[in-house]
DNA sequence: TCTGGGGTCCTAGGACCC
DNA sequence: TCTGGGGTCCTAGGACCC
């Protein structure tokens, strides 16, 4: 199978419309305003040259890059440039596509020339949407995501069970999907630095310290098993959330219940396009400086908008009044269809 | 240098029941 | 009076992904 990967996929789609910005550094965030608190969507190549990348607070990244074009992040002109990619990967014979988010997206084909394969799906994207994408080929999920970094920017790279330890095995683990710094940081006081010795680590061990579908799980992943099918069923949300930081603290109740109910309202959108009854509602609450708490409860499943506001009211009375809040969030849980429930295996973020 | 916003899934512990 | 063992449901918190 193969993982099709834009190459900065947002700086690209913002250079299509602006030629004049290309070949500068450009970086993508937040409304494009670098006192504001907000961080990095995307940075050019011209960008992450001056050591700037995704996630990063725009003022930062501000700094080190300052002849930098600072760009608002413009979501539906990204979701329109999405779907055009991924009609083009449909488009292609014989293939199922299991998108990933707005710019990557899995891809099952049989051939017997997956790098001629992938070399006319980079061509095709590039004619129909004017951008380039990596390709990763491998014979599982994880190796053919994995194999993408490698092909970056406009290439392939291809990982198998024969290559995948040649290849990964002295890499850090923190390279692997899925691993991130908390669990690297655990993995290496368990003595597992790189990909090869969690390959060989001791599951009994790794069950111990993750829990025993997790440690089998990043066994697996350190491998580069596991499934090998690609899944174009159609992605069924378990809820909608919106958040917000605020550029000032929030410290009156008054207005701590107007932006509950401002969010309240766009997640009530989100959810009765769906169709579904709520089932759940939760509240997220980021006092300053760095404490985050969260409340849910379950509802009985109703379509009733009064409902489902009292029921996150009576969440907001438990916010601690003396203290200021930087980020709000509100979120409904939404029931879900009886066929899309069971037989996961993890897969952390992915859909 | 100080951390957005949209999601998903796993784990642990308490409550409750038999 | 003191108390096993198994199961389910719920909530809070943690971790990861794009």
């Amino acid at each position: 199978m193969l993982h099709v990967d834009l190459d900065q996929f947002i700086a690209a789609v913002e250079v299509l419309r602006r030629p004049e910005l290309a070949g500068r550094p450009v970086i993508v965030g937040g409304r494009g305003d670098p006192t504001e608190r907000a961080v990095v969507s995307t940075a050019s190549y011209e960008a992450r040259a001056f050591g700037v990348g995704s996630g990063m607070p725009l003022r930062i990244a501000a700094r080190k890059a300052p002849d930098a074009v600072i760009l608002p992040v413009d979501a539906p002109t990204y979701t329109a440039a999405s779907e055009e990619v991924m009609a083009t990967l449909r488009a292609q014979p014989g293939a199922v596509v299991q998108v990933l988010g707005w710019d990557e997206a899995f891809l099952g084909v049989r051939t017997h020339d997956p790098e001629a394969y992938a070399r006319g799906v980079q061509r095709a994207v590039l004619e129909r949407t004017r951008l380039h994408c990596s390709v990763g080929i491998g014979d599982t999920l994880v190796r053919a995501k994995n194999a993408t970094d490698f092909g970056k920017p406009r290439g392939l790279f291809r990982l198998t069970a024969d290559n995948w330890l040649e290849v990964m095995g002295d890499r850090p683990t923190i390279a692997l999907w899925g691993v991130g710094s908390k669990i690297s940081k655990r993995l290496a006081g368990l003595g597992i630095l790189i990909v090869s010795q969690l390959a060989e680590a001791d599951e009994a061990v790794l069950a111990a310290e993750f829990g025993p579908r997790m440690g089998p799980w990043y066994r697996q992943l350190g491998r580069g098993d596991g499934s090998a099918v690609v899944d174009d069923t159609p992605w069924v949300a378990r809820g909608h959330g919106r958040e917000t930081t605020f550029q000032q603290d929030l410290a009156d109740r008054g207005e701590i219940e107007r932006a509950v109910r401002d969010l309240l309202a766009q997640v009530l959108e989100d959810v009765t396009a769906e169709g579904r009854p709520v089932v759940g509602v939760g509240l997220k609450v980021r006092y300053a400086p760095f404490l985050t708490k969260t409340f849910v409860h379950k509802v009985a499943p109703t379509f009733d908008r009064e409902t489902v506001v009292a029921e996150t009211m009576t969440l907001v009375d438990r916010i601690e009044p003396d203290r200021p809040v930087r980020l709000l969030g509100v979120r409904a849980e939404m029931q879900m269809p009886d066929d899309a429930r069971e037989g996961h295996t993890p897969t952390r973020g992915g859909r």
